[in-house]
DNA sequence: GTGGTCTAGACCACC
DNA sequence: GTGGTCTAGACCACG
């Protein structure tokens, strides 16, 4: 696949987040064997560094486990991966709604725009 | 003030969006004067040139105006704040949906999530 | 058995440990024959190569033996396990030592310490 | 100063082990800066990169902060240190216990090893 | 083949 | 000047 990345953020962390977001989006089973090191950095066509970086702090999160010599993993702990998601999604509700309120708008305004934004994006 | 700043993001950018959130919320007036590069610098207990940038970057959104010999000022243009407004809180949104429909979180799911949540806000 | 290996340390030495102990703790007989290389891979979950590296540094260690065509035997010295305890037991204690006087703690803290985990072990 | 680092663990763990120490021994101040990335690797004479590991390893258990360029410092909570100072005793000891245990040795043999040990630490 | 570590050196944003 | 990221490539221990 080609390297399409954004400048503004790091490319450890926007491959992060991909993976972060197929595993919650199950497109991962669970204990599944991630591609090695090397393959997925000729993948994406980034070092093999920078795809080291993504597993280790994907490991830290606990989402992923490397077991030496053998590869890394998608951890088997389906109640691991549903509190990560949850934390997730209020880290991101709070932070949002806390933007929001700080910008000025109100309630019923914010409730309006993530409905016809959520109406947007249902295409 | 003391210095708390996240260090996830720049300084600069975290005392602009400071700077934003009041004109959005209107403790600002229109025309207003901002405090001197220096004085909010020692305010805020940072390096001038941080401030300098800051003001920088207002200026070339059009939300203030430097006026030469006489300091920073708060655009007068009311339409112009709301038209910024507008512009960041589609920006907000639209992230943050991409960023839950990308953790495989549904409509309904999403939309009760910022309810409770700005109801927990609320207090 | 499982096959839950600490990620931090190489499992043949994990596994090594673990023999080196039930040695140490006479829960095996002197001259008593461990099992198959084979056997004791499938019976840890572990790739039989392994299991060959383990019985290779004990054998280098003089701890086991192995007779060609017959197997691998626990020692029928016993002042050699005497020896090794010995020697093992005060490479520990010194480390140990060491590191606890690095972090800048005194003798009688030290000592403390040592004696409440004891009693915290006791029970 | 020399490179003398043991082959047997990463270089950038014997480093931290060392400023750890160093720290808790309270030979840097409070909110003391360390040395910049750059000096810091030619110092101790390795790669800028695995001095930048040890402060991310450090900055991650919370013993010292970076500031955006500005450095990196020992955090000024002395607690957190002591905490710290605490957690890795603790872990260290009934490490240590565990493995004297582990070993067949029974508690008085244990704690006479810990004093003689510490005798011969004193000189 | 796999991850773990390390080097050498580059470019960038930030203060 | 300072940390943050990234590349290119090497060597090693492990399974």
């Amino acid at each position: 696949m080609g390297s399409e990345f954004n400048s503004s953020q790091p490319i450890y962390y926007q491959i992060m987040q991909q993976i972060y977001g197929r595993i919650f989006r199950n497109e991962f089973e669970l204990g599944q064997k991630l591609p090695s090191v090397r393959d997925f950095a000729i993948d994406v066509g980034v070092n093999p560094n920078t795809i080291k970086r993504v597993y280790n702090e994907l490991e830290r999160l606990g989402i992923v486990e490397t077991k030496r010599g053998q590869g890394t993993f998608v951890t088997e702990n389906p109640a691991l991966i549903d509190l990560l998601r949850q934390e997730q999604m209020n880290k991101q509700v709070n932070r949002f709604i806390k933007d929001m309120l700080d910008m000025g708008l109100h309630q019923d305004v914010i409730l309006k725009a993530v409905q016809t934004g959520l109406d947007h994006f249902e295409k």
